[in-house]
DNA sequence: CAACATAGTGATTGGTCAATAACTTTCTCG
DNA sequence: CGAGAAAGTTATTGACCAATCACTATGTTG
């Protein structure tokens, strides 16, 4: 296996693992166990480990911002607004994925607290480019963009915690289980 | 000063730091420092690290419930979600206090993940105290709910990240600057 | 085949951290 | 006063963890 396709590899089981732990929370071991080589090889593939949580956040950004720019594509605020609902309810069902996006914002608020200005700016950089991708499609609304957003927002939250399908939340959002249906 | 002052001080300081750290980010050596207290005293007021949070938990939890009960009491739901939109952003003011929030829902994917399903329960039981009381004011209408909470949830992200007063997402919660005004 | 690059491992280390144990100080009240 | 309780400390330990170092194995190519 290149090393190139290790290094994906490794933030693929990043993401999970940095998702579930946070980023102090999770150890190196415990990504290079899932990946399924030995602790020291990460960092010939990474300079260190907060490297494989930027990288993790680069590319679950990516992926993110692609699903929304995919469901809206030529379609009117409406419409698109509809569709990429859908794709956020797609994207619920991979939990790990949207908690590493909470995890993602946490650490913001850590990185400013120990004066790590870069790491901050980059997590913001990615938040901004899915506000862009939004708001954009949305018809530059702000009022209907900072709706939908809440309501992603809300759902991570739901998700985070756990709450059952049933729950008059979910209900609200009209996603009456993760995995299935749309919100808004 | 007695054990119980002590213990009250200690839950500040806990939310201080565990807001900005995380709960596996966090050290008891911090925390300790900024009560002014030696580290190893923490551990004749708590049993460990763990009952700590979940009493930072207990208490800052609290103080946002009263703060929404206080705001919307006696109020039709119209009022009440201009009272407690006005009362939330009061919170904002203090970082601090809702970024332990954030770190509070994280934490329970983690514990969740490591099998602690006691302190999942209870921080869950945690955010449907404010979901009950929001609700509630809000005349049981789920949509209005899910909408608020949103808002909510969306303005603690922002303010994760540090955004500027006048980002377009700050603009279309209404909230201007954290510190002032209301949203919704 | 020899030289070199690429992929990967095992052993180790220096630092950090939650938690324990043993001890000191200060107040209170019979 | 003196004895006990309540508040608090210093010193220490065992576990853990990111990162380094020295080494091995497996191609690949001139």
């Amino acid at each position: 296996m290149t090393a190139q396709e290790r290094r994906t590899a490794v933030i693929r089981a990043a993401v999970t693992e940095f998702a579930r732990g946070g980023y102090a929370g999770t150890t190196t071991a415990a990504i290079a166990r899932r990946v399924g080589v030995s602790q020291p090889y990460l960092f010939r593939l990474f300079p260190d480990k907060r490297a494989i949580f930027l990288a993790a956040a680069d590319h679950c950004t990516a992926e993110i911002r692609r699903a929304f720019e995919r469901a809206g594509e030529g379609l009117e605020p409406r419409a698109a607004h509809d569709a990429m609902a859908e794709a956020y309810t797609g994207l619920t069902a991979d939990r790990d994925k949207l908690m590493f996006q909470m995890q993602m914002y946490a650490a913001v608020y850590t990185a400013e607290s120990d004066g790590d200005e870069e790491f901050a700016a980059r997590i913001r950089a990615h938040w901004n480019e899915l506000f862009e991708a939004v708001h954009l499609r949305l018809g530059a609304d702000g009022r209907e963009t900072a709706d939908f957003l809440g309501t992603g927002m809300l759902i991570n939250v739901l998700l985070a915690l756990g709450f059952p399908a049933d729950h008059p939340l979910w209900v609200a959002c009209g996603h009456d289980h993760p995995g299935k249906r749309r919100y808004g």
